[in-house]
DNA sequence: TTCGAAAATGAAACGTGTTTCAATACCGGC
DNA sequence: GCCGGTATTGAAACACGTTTCATTTTCGAA
């Protein structure tokens, strides 16, 4: 029962209340009783609401990543291995949606001493991107080259933009997805013969 | 002093406020004394703080339309004319930042009962991006082609989530207008020939 | 002008994020 | 084993979004 483990126990109480009720039903001094610590110990650990839930946000990243890495979207085409990355994390997302909203609601929330944080969840998810481009994990010996970047960048993006739209109301996963095809599609035009 | 008349010093006292301290100086019992209403008249004509500044935004994008519309972004190039007006709108934007933090935050918090009102934002700017494209505003005549739209739908996602990372802290103005360009050159590649 | 409904008011209360603080428990070095 | 500093606790307090409600004001129709 370190210090770690209080951490890593608040972080949990956060998801499973998240999970059901959203971004509104991580209270506080439910989180700190569920985890069983004092509401003091959690906001030694964390700045704020914000903060803890933008940490459970970098724990699903991992899951992600790890799943992401462990089998790369298999495709002929760089368009398809795109699809199925941008398939596969949208899904993962919008699975647990009271979850993903009180993530996202955190992640956008504007705190600066988040910012950090926010910067490192664009670039994780554009190594994904470039991955999925590869068909598989760059390497020190083969960074991603500057046209590889660019799109990841800009879809990475689009993406992200899409997954607040869904977040608002106003799309749903399978929009996103279809979106996200069609913007691929828009920037891999030229790629195959730059390539 | 009838109900139009309370609502708009209302939304005026919430833009005074958020231009001066962002999102957390939009106290609502401030907002209404400001207005000179109770606290009860401001929660019967707006259902949040977000609608509240959703109302705001509202109001900020008439502005923007007018300027944009009155005297379009000139440049021979599709590209300049994107270029124009993004810039335009990104400096607009980033002029007041705290006062655009907060709209954003509103914009993005997630209320379902904001996704109409979210919808709407973006359609008014992806109009404008079209009216960019073009040089001119689309008739009825001439609606906007599925190659317009489509173009308009990804610089709108682009550009929104470029804005985000500005109000989260990790791009400078600068940065969004200098990726809002690199974005366009790399959606507009096979643009001329293909119009 | 009068009446009734809708709007506005003022004030209180509640929930929850956040802060504060004194008291206590823990833990590494002597 | 003892000591000092640091982490934790428990509880209280504060701020602000939101709700509630009894009372008063406004306003259009009869």
């Amino acid at each position: 029962m370190d210090q770690e483990d209080r951490a890593r126990r608040i972080v949990d109480s956060a998801v499973e209340l998240a999970e059901h009720g959203g971004f509104e039903a991580v209270r506080l001094r439910e989180v700190a009783a569920h985890a069983g610590v004092a509401l003091g110990t959690l906001y030694r650990r964390f700045r704020s609401k914000e903060d803890l839930l933008v940490a459970a946000l970098d724990r699903e990243m991992s899951g992600l990543e790890e799943v992401v890495f462990r089998k790369l979207p298999a495709g002929d085409e760089v368009l398809d291995r795109l699809i199925g990355l941008f398939t596969l994390i949208t899904r993962n997302f919008c699975s647990k949606p009271q979850l993903a909203r009180a993530l996202l609601k955190a992640l956008v929330s504007g705190h600066p001493e988040l910012a950090q944080q926010v910067a490192t969840f664009h670039e994780r998810l554009e190594r994904l991107i470039v991955a999925a481009l590869r068909g598989k994990q760059p390497t020190a010996e083969e960074p991603p080259t500057r046209a590889e970047r660019r799109l990841a960048w800009n879809m990475d993006l689009i993406w992200f933009a899409l997954i607040i739209s869904w977040s608002s109301g106003i799309r749903t996963p399978a929009g996103v997805i279809e979106h996200t095809r069609d913007a691929a599609q828009l920037m891999l035009e030229g790629w195959e013969e730059a390539a």
